[in-house]
RNA sequence: GCCAAUAUAGCUCAGUGGCAGAGCACUUCCUUGGUAAGGAAGAGGUCAUGAGUUCAAUCCUCAUUAUUGGCUCCA
C-alpha cells in the first residue's frame, strides 16, 4: 500500500500501481469524468499511469493551467493525426500547448495549406476525436526511434531524437498517429469537442532564420462546444480594443504611405493625449530631481562609433547623412544616450553634483524590420521619455530603486496593475554578444537584483534579454491580444562612460568615472498610448480625454448660449467641442457616446434661463442640471482625485 | 529580412472577364427637437501601383508597394 497525499492535505491509503484515474473514481465518478492528467510530484502524469510509491497528487481537470495545457498539447497531436490523413507528405516539427491553445510546426513539402482547408482539417480532428481513441503511451529505445522515424522520413523528428538521450524516448499513440513525445496527455480525443484553426504563419525550424521555414498552425480546442463560441466572442471583442482600430475611429493617429512606413503622424486629438502625458511625466521627474535637456535628431556618425552603437547596429540602421562635405557623416540618432554624455562632459564634475540626471523626450530613429512594423507599438520612428543618471558606483542601488518608484507610480496613476518585471540579463553561453568586463556585468547584475529584491516586486529572469551594454528591468505588459510589450524600462550601464571617458573628482580629490542608468518609464509615448488605448479600450481617464465635454445644444435656438457656455470652459481649461449640427438630441447623444466623450452637456430652454447646463455623463447617463461654476468645481475635482 | 494572406468611396465591407455596389460618414433641403440613430435629395472611386494575357481586366498572370498574422530581430 501507498500514500497518496491531496493538495487538500488528506492522506488517502492505495494499492501499489494506483493511477490516478483511479484515484478520482475514488472520490467521486463526475471528478473522474473531468480529470484530463495528473500532478504527481510536480511532475505532469498522464492520468492512466501507475503510481508505484508514496506520493503527492493533484487531479487536473479543465480549471487547471495544467490540465488545460495538456489538453491543448493533446490536441496538437489530434491535430497533427488529421493534417496527415489529409496530407500524407506532411513531415513534422514540433506541437507545443501555448498560452491559448496550441500550435503544430509542419512542413508541407511544397503543398498550399491556407484557409481554405481549415474546414476539412477541423472536421477530420473531430472525426477523429469522435472516435475516442487513447493516447498509449510507451517507452523506446532511441535505435528503435530512430529507425521508426526514418521509416516513416520525418527528418525533423530524427533531429529531435539526435538530441535526446537513450532510455529517456518515449513516444504516444492515438489512432493511427505516433509522435515523439515527452507527454503527458488526456485519457483519450473524446474529451476534445470542439477545434477552430485560427491562423498559420511561417515559422523558421528550431527558432533559426538560416533553417527552412515550416508553416505555422495555431489552434485552439475545447472540451464544449461553447467554450468555443465564448473564446471567439471574447477574440472579436479584444479586435474591438485593437489601438489601430480604435487610433483611427478617435482620430488619434494615422500613417501614411508617402510619409514611409513605420513613421507615425499624431493627430490633433492624439497629440493632446500624448502632450499630457509628456507633461505629467515632466513634473514628476522635475520633483524627483530631474533637469530636462534637448538635444538635435541627428549627430554626428563618430559619437556613434565612440558609443559602440555603430559596430553593433550600423549596418542595419538607416544609413548616413552625408553633406557636401566629403567624409562628413551624421546618423538619425538612434539612442539619446551619447547626446547625454557630452552634455555630461560640458563641464568638470565633482561628486557633489552627482547623481546628475539629464531628461529629455527624445525622438529617435530605428530602422526596424519591415515585417517588425505595428501600429504604434512598433515603429521606425518614436519618442523615449529618456533620462540619463550619472551618479557614483555607491548611489547605484539607491538611484535604481528611486527609479522603479517612478515606474511604479507611473502605472498606478494609469492603473497599469497586470504587468511582469522581467530582469533582463546576458545570454547564459553566448557571451560575445556583449561588451564590458565581467566583473562590471556581475556588478550591474548584482544591483539589479538587488534593487528589486527590495522592492519586492514579482520579477521573471530573462536570459539573453540584456542590452550589449549592461543588464536591464523591463516592465511588460500585454496588449488586447495578449501580445507583450516592453514599456518601462531601466538599464545599469559601466560601458558608456568608459566609452566616452567621463569622470568626476571625488571627495579624495582623483578622478572617478561614473556609472550611468539609461531609463524610461514610459518607453516610448508611441507604444505607451498603444497600450493605454487598449487598457481602457479608448475610454480614457478624464485627465486624457482629447475631449473632455460636449456641449450640445437641444435645437438651432440654444447655439449662442452653447458657446457662451463653451467658452467659459474652455477658459477653465476643459477641452471639448459644441455640436452644432441640425440633429436631434438623441443623435447627438449617441455620436458624442461613440466618440467616447467623458460629459455631455445638454442645454436648451430651461438651462439658458438658469443659466445651468443638464450634465449627462458618458456610460452612465443623465445626472440632472448644474450651475456651469458647479460643474466647473465638479470637473476640477475629479481631475485632482485622477492625479492623487 | 523570411513565410502566408489581404488591398474596391473618408470608414466598414459586398461584387463581377462586358456602364462600379451597400451601410455609416459628408453636402444641401425639410424639420427646431429634451437624454443612444427624424426624413428627403445629392456628391463621392483611374477598384493600391506597373506590366502581361484577352476583342474586352477591378476580376486571370507576374512584379512592385503597403497592410495583416506569425518567425527572426529589437540600442
Amino acid at each position: 500500500m501507498i500514500n497518496i497525499t491531496l493538495p487538500d492535505g488528506s492522506v488517502r491509503n492505495y494499492e501499489k500501481g494506483i493511477s490516478s484515474m483511479d484515484i478520482a473514481l475514488s472520490i467521486s465518478e463526475g471528478l473522474a469524468r473531468n480529470v484530463l492528467a495528473a500532478k504527481v510530484n510536480g511532475e505532469i502524469w498522464d492520468s492512466n499511469r501507475a503510481i508505484q510509491q508514496d506520493s503527492k497528487v493533484q487531479l487536473l481537470t479543465w480549471n487547471d493551467p495544467e490540465g488545460k495545457s495538456t489538453f491543448w498539447h493533446s490536441s496538437a497531436h489530434l491535430l497533427a493525426e488529421a493534417i496527415e490523413s489529409l496530407f500524407p507528405d506532411a513531415k513534422f516539427g514540433i506541437g507545443p500547448a501555448i498560452e491559448n491553445g496550441f500550435y503544430y510546426d509542419i512542413d508541407f513539402m511544397g503543398k498550399d495549406f491556407s484557409q481554405e482547408n481549415f474546414d476539412a482539417v477541423e472536421k477530420k480532428m473531430l472525426e477523429l476525436a469522435k472516435q475516442k481513441n487513447e493516447y498509449k503511451r510507451s517507452e523506446v529505445s532511441k535505435a528503435d526511434a530512430i529507425s521508426y522515424f526514418t521509416k516513416k522520413g520525418d527528418p525533423y523528428k530524427l533531429e529531435l531524437i539526435e538530441g535526446l538521450q537513450d532510455g529517456q524516448i518515449t513516444f504516444y499513440q492515438q489512432g493511427n498517429f505516433v509522435d515523439l513525445c515527452r507527454g503527458s496527455h488526456i485519457p483519450n480525443t473524446g474529451f476534445i469537442k470542439a477545434a477552430k484553426i485560427l491562423n498559420v504563419a511561417g515559422a523558421y525550424w528550431r527558432g533559426n532564420e538560416k533553417n527552412k521555414m515550416l508553416t505555422r498552425i495555431y489552434a485552439i480546442t475545447f472540451p464544449k462546444d461553447k467554450e468555443l463560441k465564448d473564446y471567439l466572442t471574447l477574440l472579436e471583442e479584444a479586435k474591438k480594443r485593437d489601438h489601430r482600430r480604435l487610433g483611427k475611429e478617435l482620430e488619434l493617429f494615422t500613417f501614411s504611405e508617402k510619409v514611409g512606413m513605420g513613421l507615425p503622424l499624431w493627430l490633433p486629438k492624439g497629440a493632446i493625449l500624448r502632450e499630457r502625458l509628456e507633461s505629467f511625466m515632466r513634473q514628476a521627474q522635475v520633483k524627483r530631481g530631474y533637469q530636462q535637456v534637448i538635444t538635435p535628431h541627428i549627430g554626428s556618425k563618430e559619437l556613434y562609433v565612440t558609443s559602440g552603437h555603430y559596430a553593433k547596429y550600423g549596418a542595419d540602421s538607416f544609413q548616413p547623412i552625408r553633406t557636401p562635405d566629403v567624409d562628413e557623416e551624421f546618423l538619425l540618432k538612434p539612442m539619446n544616450c551619447p547626446h547625454h554624455c557630452e552634455i555630461y562632459k560640458f563641464k568638470p564634475r565633482s561628486y557633489k553634483e552627482l547623481p546628475l540626471r539629464l531628461a529629455e523626450f527624445g525622438t529617435v530613429y530605428r530602422y526596424e524590420q519591415s515585417g517588425e512594423l505595428h501600429g504604434l507599438t512598433r515603429v521606425r520612428g518614436f519618442t523615449q521619455d529618456d533620462a540619463h543618471i550619472f551618479c557614483r558606483p555607491e548611489q547605484v542601488k539607491e538611484e535604481f530603486s528611486r527609479v522603479i518608484d517612478l515606474v511604479l507610480y507611473t502605472f498606478g496613476a494609469l492603473g497599469f496593475d497586470d504587468y511582469v518585471a522581467q530582469i533582463s540579463l546576458r545570454h547564459q553561453t553566448e557571451r560575445e554578444k556583449y561588451i564590458g568586463s565581467e566583473e562590471t556585468w556581475e556588478r550591474a547584475e548584482q544591483d539589479i537584483i538587488e534593487a528589486t529584491a527590495e522592492k519586492n516586486l514579482k520579477t521573471v529572469i530573462a536570459y539573453g534579454e540584456a542590452a550589449f551594454y549592461g543588464p536591464k528591468l523591463d516592465f511588460m505588459i500585454k496588449d488586447a491580444l495578449g501580445r507583450k510589450w516592453q514599456l518601462g524600462t531601466i538599464q545599469v550601464d559601466y560601458q558608456l562612460p568608459e566609452r566616452f571617458k567621463l569622470e568626476y573628482i571625488g571627495a579624495d580629490n582623483q578622478k572617478h568615472q561614473p556609472v550611468m542608468i539609461h531609463r524610461a518609464p514610459f518607453g516610448s509615448l508611441e507604444r505607451f498610448v498603444a497600450v493605454l488605448i487598449e487598457h481602457c479600450a479608448g475610454n480614457f481617464p478624464l485627465w486624457l480625454s482629447p475631449e473632455q465635454i460636449a456641449v450640445l445644444p437641444i435645437s438651432e435656438k440654444y447655439h449662442d448660449y452653447a458657446e457662451k457656455l463653451f467658452g467659459i470652459l474652455q477658459e477653465n481649461d476643459i477641452k471639448g467641442f459644441v455640436d452644432q449640427r441640425d440633429e436631434k438630441i438623441g443623435r447627438k447623444i449617441r455620436d458624442a457616446e461613440m466618440k467616447k466623450v467623458p460629459f455631455m452637456l445638454v442645454v436648451g430652454e430651461k438651462e439658458q434661463e438658469t443659466n445651468s447646463i443638464s450634465v449627462r455623463k458618458k456610460g452612465e447617463g443623465d445626472l440632472g442640471s448644474m450651475e456651469i461654476s458647479a460643474f466647473v468645481a465638479y470637473f476640477k475635482d475629479l481631475l485632482k482625485k485622477e492625479l492623487n
